[in-house]
DNA sequence: GCCGTTTTCGGCCCGACTGTTTTCAGTCG
């Protein structure tokens, strides 16, 4: 089994956690984070990069004992000085430090005095009443310990963005309410489009701070008020979810605004460059010295800095600073950009809605075109068509079309990547349709390389236009095949072949990393949302906001295309 | 441990909230 980036990744920052409870340095230690994450966010394993002779000293924040240590790694999946280092320090002890409000210094002085090690040594601790006895620590802390160690069994997973949404638009909308509020809105990660959200960050400006904060912690759905400042609020609601409520002045909106969406890698970023021009950049303002010479607007923030504004869903800090910095930052695709759905079922075979209906969804999103593409004969479950199934559905789109107007319904199929590499329905059918998605829907579990050979021998059918859901991912409940997607995506390239950012919110996949690698390859890629009913239609805006965070412009898209042309770039 | 448009050494982002501290350390985002 060959090591993943994952898997590097948790040794670099299983390190950083024993270093800082040993009380190391701790630039030291964030270079060892900033080198995890550096790892986790490449599009493809580091040992492939090895393999290529690629210096993994080109990457940032990866420097000669870093790229050492990557490269011990990547040889035998272990790091010597993490062996060493565990022999020091007890390696459970950073399972301790993800307990809410226990920190390296903590869990130190825990072990230290009571020899304390596991998560069953800390609430047995606990509920002695050893902790208080401390010094540095009450009875306060010792409570906090106790309920976070028993909040932290069922601790939820993170929420996916469409979820998070709807969350977000209930707290907007009753915080709305509080007396004096003159505007709310949401930041962190779901400003980011994040494919998923930890927690949400809401901004408030208003009259008078206290009043809003008494409103927002007396929220019927909180179940914990975490903290409560004049500024700043923290609640658990019942169903899990953190909530923070930070109230802001006027002056420092645009200074909040960017502080609070983060993401914390691209603030630290934008702070270091600010410190380069004697400025300093927190959440009220930029300042020179101690006079605010910009927060009004997230604009002004970045003008300060010489950079021009960018956009929430590239703040990553994953090339977006330089890039601005160059003039060279994407024109990214919006969702008036989208010019039809290549990826929809009607009743005919799983679909909920009747051809008509989903036309008249389509154009109501204002596009031009739909495909319907059901699904082929191997997909029982779903009624999938056979070749006389295709030939009633090409008839019938034909006969639709003659009296649509100016809306073009297109003569699609999803057809079933077979095990072996083949595609599940014959040529001379496939080639009466207007164009495929090809998709692999069974034996999601063979290895990456039997994976990848199939679908690369898909690929090699002339009839193969887009490979749909490239990697089959269910965010939160199905990891994505093991594909080698630098593979898929060079084939792709040479074939002409498209690849979908399959817009399902419990899918989006491509995911951004690959959104970002098929702009580098120069692969094209078609934002689809698999509808199976007439409202499914709608998840093109997450599937935008995804191809957004992959950089994509409209260019980079093919359904953003006139008809004429995107079929003129099928044929291959 | 990384890094360089004043640097190969000496820096490394910044502030709110909490609890136990009587002036601040720890944690968090």
């Amino acid at each position: 089994m060959p090591v993943q980036n994952v898997d590097i990744a948790s040794i670099f920052n299983q390190m950083a956690d024993l270093l800082e409870i040993q009380d190391a340095n701790p630039f030291r230690v964030r270079a060892y984070r900033n080198a995890a994450r550096t790892i986790s966010d490449l599009p493809r394993p580091v040992g492939d990069m090895l393999a290529d002779n690629e210096d993994p000293q080109d990457l940032p924040g990866i420097g000669k004992d870093l790229a050492e240590k990557i490269e011990e790694i990547v040889q035998t999946g272990r790091l010597a000085q993490l062996d060493e280092l565990e022999q020091e320090i007890a390696p459970e002890l950073s399972a301790l430090m993800t307990v809410e409000g226990l920190g390296p210094k903590r869990v130190q002085a825990l072990h230290a005095a009571l020899g304390i090690r596991t998560m069953d040594d800390l609430q047995q601790a606990a509920e002695k009443g050893a902790i208080r006895e401390l010094g540095g620590f009450g009875a306060k802390t010792e409570d906090k310990i106790r309920e976070a160690v028993k909040a932290r069994r069922d601790e939820p997973e993170r929420l996916k963005w469409i979820l998070a949404e709807q969350r977000a638009r209930d707290m907007v909308a009753y915080l709305e309410k509080a007396p004096g509020i003159q505007r709310v809105e949401v930041a962190g990660s779901f400003r980011r489009c994040k494919e998923t959200v930890g927690d949400l960050d809401l901004l408030v400006i208003c009259r008078k701070a206290p009043p809003v904060m008494d409103h927002f912690t007396a929220h019927e759905d909180v179940d914990e008020v975490v903290s409560k400042g004049r500024t700043r609020s923290t609640v658990v609601l019942k169903t899990g979810l953190q909530v923070d409520v930070r109230v802001i002045p006027k002056v420092s909106y645009g200074a909040a605004l960017h502080y609070f969406t983060g993401s914390k890698a691209h603030n630290v970023a934008v702070r270091k460059r600010a410190q380069g021009k004697d400025l300093k950049i927190n959440e009220y303002g930029v300042f020179r010295g101690d006079e605010r010479i910009a927060g009004r607007s997230e604009e002004d923030v970045y003008r300060a800095v010489d950079l021009p504004y960018i956009p929430p869903e590239l703040r990553e800090d994953r090339g977006e600073i330089e890039a601005a910095g160059n003039d060279a930052l994407p024109d990214l695709i919006t969702l008036e950009d989208m010019r039809g759905d290549l990826h929809a079922h009607t009743k005919v075979t799983d679909g909920k809605a009747s051809l008509e209906d989903m036309v008249a969804s389509a154009r109501k999103q204002g596009y031009a075109y739909l495909a319907i593409t059901e699904h082929s004969k191997r997909v029982t479950m779903a009624g999938g068509l056979d070749a006389q199934g295709v030939a009633g559905h090409i008839a019938r789109i034909d006969r639709f079309n003659q009296s649509s107007g100016d809306f073009t319904v297109l003569k699609g199929m999803e057809v079933d990547i077979l095990k072996d590499g083949g595609l599940d329905l014959p040529d001379e059918i496939l080639a009466q349709l207007d164009f495929r998605v090809c998709s692999v829907h069974y034996h999601q579990n063979l290895s990456g390389d039997r994976q990848t050979e199939r679908i690369l021998k898909a690929m090699q059918n002339p009839y193969c236009n887009i490979i749909g859901h490239p990697t089959g991912r269910l965010i939160g409940e199905r990891p994505p095949y093991e594909v080698d997607m630098q593979r898929i995506m060079k084939a792709a390239r040479d074939k002409g072949c498209f690849l979908e950012l399959n817009a399902h919110p419990d899918r989006l996949d491509l995911n951004d990393r690959h959104c970002r690698m098929a702009r580098d390859m120069e692969v094209g890629v078609v934002i689809s949302t698999d509808a199976h009913s007439t409202t499914d239609l709608e998840f093109m805006r997450l599937g935008v906001a995804q191809a957004r965070r992959g950089w994509l412009s409209a260019s980079d898209v093919l359904n953003t295309r006139s008809l004429e042309d995107l079929l003129a770039a099928m044929k291959h």
